[in-house]
DNA sequence: CGTCCAGGTCTAC
DNA sequence: GGTAGACCTGGACGC
């Protein structure tokens, strides 16, 4: 094997441990381009500016630690890749209760850190298109999005697209080349109040604004309603206190929990109330513990 | 062929 | 503040 581009530590902000086929597996939108997920190896084409794009791998590297290999300076990747990893992040408070809770005890051993995009930008488009369409729907307007705006590295993959990129694609691509059909236009002004600066999303990391505030900001975008930011809050934001209440996790949590028929939202919330700010990822767990082995 | 709905949101009451 | 109806798309159904 040859000798990798670099390793990185899987260890979280509080030293805890990272799974790292668990947070590459920890979502759907982990999946979608401009990422290829196999088993514990993800492939991702990265923008690294001025319309440039990197593509790298990160597989399971020595004991303990993520490889990364790929044509690119390590120093323009790494960085990237360690948000999306959320290495940051401490998921230690988390663990403890977990660790009094039968139903997820198993989680202490690196699961719970949910894969992010490169950029929240990415993150809130992905959720969007989401929204009111099965997932096949979800894949062919990313996928549009990437492969036809988004920059180009060397091995021919892309990265995803710019906010500028997308909001001076004209609406026809949208349209007829996406499908995205009624979201056309919220994905396309989303881009353009991105690109001139009127929104920042990059404002939502502050770790000083209170839940509340978050959701309302990201209540004011268009598309994006209670589902999608409470799914940008839990999948980018490392914001748990909402649970993602959709048509999957509604009957998924009824169906683990050996319910006879469905379960109000407030009795689900009612579960996983003892988490407090963590609430919305013991849920995600709960429902996903099967997703890998 | 029509209806329903999928990891909802928006607008108008 | 809560609740209908409309909304693009495409695949799964029932007739």
């Amino acid at each position: 094997m040859t000798k990798p581009l670099v390793e990185i530590p899987l260890r979280g902000a509080g030293g805890e441990p990272v799974d790292l086929a668990r947070t590459l597996n920890s979502h759907g939108v982990a999946s979608l381009p401009p990422n290829r997920l196999d088993g514990d190896t993800l492939e991702v084409t990265l923008a690294v500016g001025r319309g440039r794009a990197r593509t790298v791998t990160l597989a399971p590297g020595r004991r303990g630690h993520a490889r990364v290999d790929g044509d690119a300076n390590a120093g323009e990747v790494v960085p990237i890749l360690r948000t999306m990893l959320r290495l940051d992040d401490d998921l230690s408070p988390f663990y403890a209760v977990a660790a009094t809770d039968d139903d997820l005890s198993w989680a202490v051993g690196g699961a719970g850190r949910m894969l992010r995009s490169a950029t929240l930008f990415e993150d809130v488009v992905k959720t969007i298109c989401t929204t009111n369409c099965a997932w096949g729907g979800t894949v062919r307007m990313t996928t549009a999005l990437v492969s036809e705006l988004g920059p180009k590295a060397s091995g021919g993959g892309r990265a995803f697209p710019s906010a500028a990129v997308m909001a001076e694609t004209d609406e026809a691509f949208y349209r007829d080349v996406a499908r995205a059909g009624y979201r056309g236009p919220y994905l396309r002004s989303l881009a353009a109040s991105v690109a001139e600066g009127t929104t920042v999303l990059e404002e939502l990391e502050d770790p000083e604004l209170p839940d509340d505030e978050v959701a309302a900001r990201l209540l004011e975008l268009p598309g994006v309603g209670p589902y999608a930011a409470a799914h940008v809050m839990t999948t980018a934001l490392g914001r748990y206190s909402r649970l993602i209440l959709d048509s999957w996790t509604r009957p998924t949590y009824v169906r683990l929990a050996g319910a006879k028929r469905k379960l109000a939202d407030k009795t689900i919330e009612q579960r996983f109330k003892r988490y407090g700010p963590y609430a919305g990822l013991a849920f995600w767990l709960y429902l996903t513990r099967d997703w890998v082995e």
